[in-house]
DNA sequence: ATTGACTCTCCTCCTAGGGAAGCGTTTAGC
DNA sequence: GCTAAACGCTTCCCTAGGAGGAGAGTCAAT
């Protein structure tokens, strides 16, 4: 170029200080000094006597990269490696992905808080928690009983036959039924009593020892009270299951946590309900 | 009750130490610490010698209601809230649309990044930003010149007429052109020149001042060097116009940032677009 | 000289814990 | 009874992207 009639004015280079720089963009001032230290966009020049930091258009691009960027979802530390020549493509498509999987955790979040509201009042007591359950091994006494109180007659025998066969129980103790009828009954219920031990022994003719293998999954859900309540439980979890995109891939376990045993007041009984699901 | 055979184990009260605890509800030591200094959930009781704490199945439930509410989502400040007693069920519909709200959010993020992904390479050099731009003043003057070229010949006659006037031009100093025939043409152009001032002056035959109202959402783009270029950093604006939801709703703005009265490279010219948009 | 508007640095605060340092306790094996 | 491993405790620092404020210095205009 080199137009005679305008090089007096050439020399002029707007300067802005941070205040004008940052609303002339729509940055806080706060966010342009942290820009500066955290070194994505540094000012033209800092007075070196008062501090003052003095921005010029050179600093305009940098910036609406960073706000498109920053905008976009990215994160700082991210910024400046595209600035430093890291492949922007790469970083989109690992954004992509990131934001497809935050959008699938909030719909699963979603679902269980519509879930949640759409459930009836009592169900507000239940609530269900989905955890792994490990491997285990446990001692297992498989019969049928002609109905739910003569449950309560048979886990003395058992606690007895395992003392015979020098069974260690695990720590903490962890004991459960699995009911093997695929459906309700109110009699000759035929019911698995398993308790985790630390290591196998000698099967007998009551118990046997086997290694249950761990549950990746599992929507686990704490009743309190008499065991009459527990249909509500149970429908409380099934419901959950079925709204939340599982499915039930195993017998439930119903894990005695406090019972007569050593609580007097039946309000104070507790069990947990554990049933194996999967992602539909 | 009352079972007198039982009577003596009912004392037996299972306790746990925190890092069995913590092994059986599968939440980190961590996390149970946590807690306790945050008034969620106490240990059943704490040694006073030393500091050592122990669980009870008293916990359990209210652990269980604590995993499932932040699995939802919740922050441990609501979950206290819930524990407190605020109602459960208005806590859910907020937190509904809280959830909403961020799906929304990421949403738009994720179709900003497919937009980028999509573009042709060269549009990556073009970060388009979205904001507000707020209500001005401007000393305007609107001509038609048969070229381009020829408004830099029409611009020196418009800042002496401002000077005449008295005008004073805002700082930072905000000058652009709007091109008021619909379509692209190469003559006969019809453009409106503006520039911010301080305050309205007398109106001339040659220049109007006028209030312009803020645009509450504008899409912006910078350009950077010859203006041969331009169309490139249009199509990349209209293309992340129509590919994120919004549409255009007024005339673009091409404002003159730095140019060939004060940079003698063309390299180093720059223009920014700003274009009237709103949501879908 | 004063006033009001700017700007500076430095500090703390926000989530929900994670990691590590440094130290005391319990328990199992010998 | 001794030792070593496992377990538990507190305290401090760290996370991302600034917001808010304190206290002090600076600039421009009156």
């Amino acid at each position: 170029m080199g137009n005679e009639f305008m090089n007096e004015a050439k020399e002029q280079e707007r300067i802005y200080k941070i205040g004008v720089f940052s609303k002339m963009n729509k940055v806080t001032i706060k966010a342009l000094r942290h820009y500066d230290n955290f070194g994505l966009l540094h000012p033209d020049y800092v007075d070196e006597t008062n501090g003052y930091r003095y921005y010029t258009s050179k600093q305009l691009p940098i910036l609406h990269q960073i706000i498109a960027l920053r905008d976009v979802g990215f994160s700082l530390e991210e910024i400046k490696e595209i600035q430093n020549g890291t492949s922007e493509k790469l970083l989109l498509e690992r954004k992509r992905n990131e934001i497809l999987r935050k959008i699938g955790e909030e719909t699963i979040k979603l679902s269980r808080v519509e879930s949640y509201l759409t459930s009836k009042d009592g169900d507000y007591d239940y609530h269900v928690v989905i955890k792994e359950l490990p491997e285990i091994i446990v001692a297992s006494m498989r019969t049928i009983v002609p109905n739910y109180n003569a449950l309560f007659d048979v886990i003395p025998q058992m606690g007895l036959e395992m003392e015979r066969l020098g069974c260690e129980c695990a720590q903490p103790e962890y004991c459960f039924n699995i009911y093997h009828d695929g459906e309700y009954k109110e009699c000759d219920i035929d019911v698995e009593i398993c308790e985790e031990v630390t290591e196998k022994k000698q099967d007998s003719q009551l118990i046997q020892f086997k290694t249950l293998p761990a549950i990746p999954l599992a929507a686990c859900v704490l009743h309190k009270g008499d065991y009459i309540h527990f249909p509500k439980a149970y429908r409380a979890v099934i419901r959950f299951i079925e709204e939340n995109g599982y499915e039930i891939i195993g017998l439930p376990r119903e894990q005695f946590i406090d019972g007569a045993w050593n609580k007097d007041s039946v309000d104070e009984w507790l069990t947990q309900l554990q049933f194996p699901i999967r992602k539909y």
